[in-house]
DNA sequence: TGAAGAATTGAATTACCGTTCATTACATGA
DNA sequence: TCATGTAATGAACGGTAATTCAATTCTTCA
């Protein structure tokens, strides 16, 4: 055997990968799973069309990488959110803030995953709805939380958590796609005010008895 | 000229023409637009293929078809009960009432727009988000008017309609992928509540200061 | 009834793109 | 340097599915 692999050509190696997924997301973020082909993606990196298929299985996989890399970082974001954190209400405000901040500083990433993947296969599709749900699950975790505690009013809590993600979903949607708010993490905090006040919590701003 | 359309022909082809469409939204709604091809939409409708060109132009036109027939249908339907109702709290309550009864009646439809447009071509899938973009504009004037009244405390309007909207689009999803909840419009007044108490309208169930 | 035109059909055409692989270029170290 | 293996490449392949159109069937009415 006279060949072995060398740190620099690992480097190397590891560079083009990065290259390669850097490409993707961009591409993919812009024109979608179905308006981005692979031609597009080797261009914007760089290399040939055969290189990305000695880094990657198949197309599917490059965008399933993206699309659980993106998962991976706002669940990930949260759950260390949540450590530090205590009580319903205290719990909900770090998750917000911190969904709303890893978003805002992976814009093409959250794109991907928030707004192209449902357009993919339906397998990958899926992981959109996926962490819709589990977050859903944190949130209605706090809130049962909130009404043994008494802080908030009996509900249901199940709806609420899905009234809850998907204030959140709607505003990032809007950021995404039109760039309204233009800061994500400001306008957070007209978010939480609403959803502390929808499930119950007193938050100044309420006007009493019409 | 010896052939001109008798009225039984026309019934047929407008039967025919109905015939596609519906086996279109059912297929669609189960397979998304990349998973439907022209094949399987002519063999539920008992038609050739190349019958279905002579009624509309192309697949996406199809698609687009069937998006539009559900845009329409929730836009009329939320204006004629926009119509009876005066004031910004009873106009927003009445949106919601008749837009959820409107895809709980429709559901079919509610899956081609909600679900499998972000998935179809992008000039269709725009009009999704047209749609959310027409209704948030509806709640943030009579958020606007709420505010002007005295009714709610001031906000950022824009966030509040996102906010709004984004809980209906979130329980809706949850209804057409998981069939939970298993009744939309009794879900709904747990969602109207939720909203009314985000926007700062007194609603009971609220309790007073911690 | 049969001539004229309309409606229907699905096999053939066409276009597209993901994937493969024979070939070339590169890296290693004896 | 050169023998040996690794990495990179893009033309060619193959499968899929939208769309077309020549041939066929149906409808009308003189």
């Amino acid at each position: 055997m006279v060949y072995r692999r060398t740190k620099k050509v690992n480097q190397r190696l590891e560079a083009r990968l990065q290259a390669i997924m850097q490409a993707a997301r961009e591409e993919f973020a812009r024109n979608g799973f179905y308006g981005t082909s692979i031609k597009d993606i080797a261009r914007r990196a760089g290399v040939g069309i055969g290189t990305i298929y000695l880094y990657l299985r198949n197309k599917e996989a490059l965008f399933a990488a993206l699309v659980n890399e993106a998962y991976e970082m706002v669940l990930d974001r949260i759950a260390r959110a949540r450590k530090n954190a205590t009580g319903g209400r205290q719990k909900l405000q770090a998750s917000m803030e911190a969904a709303l901040a890893v978003l805002q500083e992976n814009r093409d990433l959250a794109r991907v995953m928030l707004v192209q993947s449902p357009a993919g296969h339906p397998a990958v599709a899926e992981q959109l709805y996926d962490l819709l749900r589990r977050l859903a699950r944190l949130v209605e975790e706090d809130v049962l939380e909130g009404i043994a505690r008494g802080e908030l009013p009996p509900q249901d809590a199940h709806i609420a958590a899905l009234a809850f993600v998907g204030t959140f979903y709607q505003v990032v949607i809007s950021w995404l796609k039109e760039g309204i708010p233009a800061d994500l993490t400001a306008a957070g905090k007209e978010l939480i005010a609403y959803n502390l006040r929808g499930l119950g919590y007193p938050v100044e701003g309420v006007i009493e008895n019409a």
